[in-house]
DNA sequence: ATCACAAATGCGACATACTTGCAAAAAAAT
DNA sequence: ATTTTTTTGCAAGTATGTCGCATTTGTGAT
């Protein structure tokens, strides 16, 4: 995917986004990692460039543009993800390290659903999520 | 089943508690409620009788003896219930309500899961969760 | 029934993840 | 260049959960 500041920019400006340093930036690192990120990930890549509020900011902005989703929310924070391969409705399941906090996507893994969820409620997101030991605190 | 007083405090006995007051009423409001329960669902049916602290080590120290099981933690809050329909590994899923934060048990729902999760990970636990809306949400 | 002791509770302080108000700075519009 | 709008940094606030410690409670022994 391409990746330099100028694309950068243009795709903010395409989803009605003033193309900021910081936006650059955030929008930058997804593309670059391809993994969901979180607050905290972000700003360890980042260091102080940016303010603690204005990445929460940034990240809430484009989760609602549409530009990222909300992958899984854990105990302990929220991850964001390029919405590649995710449709409105239907979540790719994630992994999630219950040691070090890690998660990844499960690409290689079906999920399939069967039954009601019962009547009168509405069904508008799934969550899948295997937690367990990543392979690096897999050996404690 | 059976909600008694006397009944909750021989089975709080049996699982090695001492049968405080706090204790009976919790475990009496999972055995009444048969649904998924969060520390604030739980203080707001009992009032303030019990601390905010006193509810929480008792959600802990149910879970750690086996009497209930943390069933879904979103970014809000835990939720624990009984652990009648759920194995170690698998839990059953279930719906949360994005309005009103509701939780149910989904049990007329199946989830078959197929593929890899990948080399060196090592998966202990899967959680299913629908979001969307529940009856009393539905009409806005 | 009373007592002694371990265990549980209430309370306040703390921790973490996230949010919000507001003034300053940056970008866009004129 | 000047005005207007948006974004940012900073500090304070909120929500959920945890911890230490003095006080209270349940329990088993007397
Ligand atoms: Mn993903
Ligand atoms: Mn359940
Ligand atoms: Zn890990
Ligand atoms: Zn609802």
């Amino acid at each position: 995917m391409k990746a330099d500041r100028t694309s950068l920019s243009d795709l903010l400006r395409v989803s009605g986004f003033k193309a900021t340093e910081g936006r650059v930036e955030v929008l930058g690192l997804f593309i670059k990692a391809g993994r969901p990120l979180s607050q905290m990930q972000i700003m360890e890549m980042l260091g102080p460039r940016l303010d603690r509020a204005s990445v929460y900011r940034i990240l809430s902005a484009f989760t609602e543009a549409g530009l990222l989703h909300m992958a899984y929310v854990d105990g302990r924070h929220r991850v964001y993800e390029l919405p590649d391969k995710c449709g409105h409705s239907h979540c790719h399941p994630h992994f999630s390290c219950r040691s070090c906090g890690m998660t990844a996507c499960l690409e290689d893994f079906q999920v399939k659903c069967k039954g009601s969820i019962g009547k009168g409620f509405v069904a508008e997101r799934q969550k899948v999520l295997i937690e367990g030991l990543c392979p690096g605190c897999k050996g404690k």
